[in-house]
DNA sequence: GTGTTCAGTTGAACGTGTTCAACTAGTCGC
DNA sequence: GCGACTAGTTGAACACGTTCAACTGAACAC
């Protein structure tokens, strides 16, 4: 029964989250809802935390689908940049108004749902390879020596876009489409530019601060 | 005795927040420790996230007379932005051990230690006001263009730098540390190439961004 | 069969942030 | 003086996430 009831739980409790959002899902809830006792669910997840980040994974999931369908597309980095922030703009829509709480929850260190997190590796992998193929199949090609860097700067700034996101009381998240829209040829000009000699040292320095910062 | 007892729970809890950090500090502990009922500090402070934006406040404070008087120094933006920036770190650095759950705290959009909200509206008023000092009184002078948002963005990009800080776990701050050494000249070089053609376009469509999108 | 082991399961118990009905004491109107 | 009125204060109570000692039953060894 073991496997069953992990993925009953799990289910149980996705559901839930996105009926009630984060703080309203109790785990007393989700146990009486899948049938189980409370102790049970934490047999099979460590902690509330942890059914979070499968709703992550979930929701990843969802957007990497989607943004995969715009990258066969084609098209140069703005354009495949715009539509793959626009994808996950779509993707997380459903979660906007629990939105607040889940990023929350996200963005506390030590949680098993932080994207830097371990327990997050695979939906982090998950979304870098995207931005990995983002980059890779853009025509014009990116230039050379931004080439190994760019994809995981472009997470960051999908991380940053979330984070945006989260405040975006707009209807329908206006605002944060207006920023897509005007990050992702800003992005591409950048990138562009970043070849041409005044810019060259600049880009140089961006890419030297990262290395360093990483390390 | 209202007036005291504000004062004495706020200082408590404060004393408290620095000595154990923001979940190991019990709401209970703090009326304890000062000495009243549990209830009696929700009578004057509505939660706990209340009692955390009076610790914000007081590192702003701290913060804003630190920077003051590097701004007195005069310089160019760069050596003000680096000069506040690192000021920043160093007035933050007694918490870092709690940084993490303290900003936490702050980021959930609800919360009164967000730094968007109402509550908080004196630590952000603080901060910006310094930032805008920073830009004014730089020389070489700032393009007028800029002038007017770049306090601002100045002010959300070290929110930038602080969520950075939360993660780095390097001894001594010392990766934020390289990350502000890189990123002030990286701004100062960039502000005082807007003023050149090839970049003319991108640093007006920056600016339109930023005015379309808070709006 | 019998004994042993252990993954799976249970629900009571703990400490938490927060709420609230009740109590206290000082102030005002008369 | 006296009767409201109210700002201030109290501590028990609530629901929560989480923990844990105890129980169950299937698998296995002999």
């Amino acid at each position: 029964m073991s496997d069953d009831t992990k993925a009953l739980v799990r289910s149980t409790a996705l559901r839930l989250f996105r009926e009630r959002g984060y703080a309203a899902t109790t785990m007393r809830a989700i146990a009486q809802e899948a049938g189980v006792a409370t102790g049970n669910a934490y047999y099979h997840f460590a902690s509330k935390d942890h059914l979070v980040q499968e709703l992550y994974l979930d929701v990843t999931r969802e957007h990497a689908t989607a943004a995969r369908a715009v990258l066969a597309q084609g098209g140069d980095l703005t354009a495949r940049l715009r539509g793959v922030m626009l994808a996950g703009v779509d993707a997380f829509a459903e979660y906007h108004a629990f939105g607040a709480e889940f990023v929350t929850v996200a963005i506390r260190p030590g949680s098993a749902a932080s994207p830097f997190s371990a327990e997050s590796g695979e939906s982090r992998e998950l979304s870098q390879e995207m931005f990995r193929e983002l980059v890779e199949g853009a025509s014009p090609a990116v230039p050379t020596g931004l080439r190994d860097e760019l994809p995981e700067l472009l997470w960051l700034a999908q991380l940053g876009v979330t984070l945006f996101w989260v405040y975006d009381g707009s209807p329908g998240q206006r605002r944060t489409r207006t920023l897509v829209e005007g990050v992702a040829p800003l992005i591409g000009r950048l990138v562009k530019l970043s070849r041409l000699p005044v810019l060259r040292g600049a880009s140089e320095d961006v890419l030297a601060l990262v290395r360093a910062v990483r390390a």
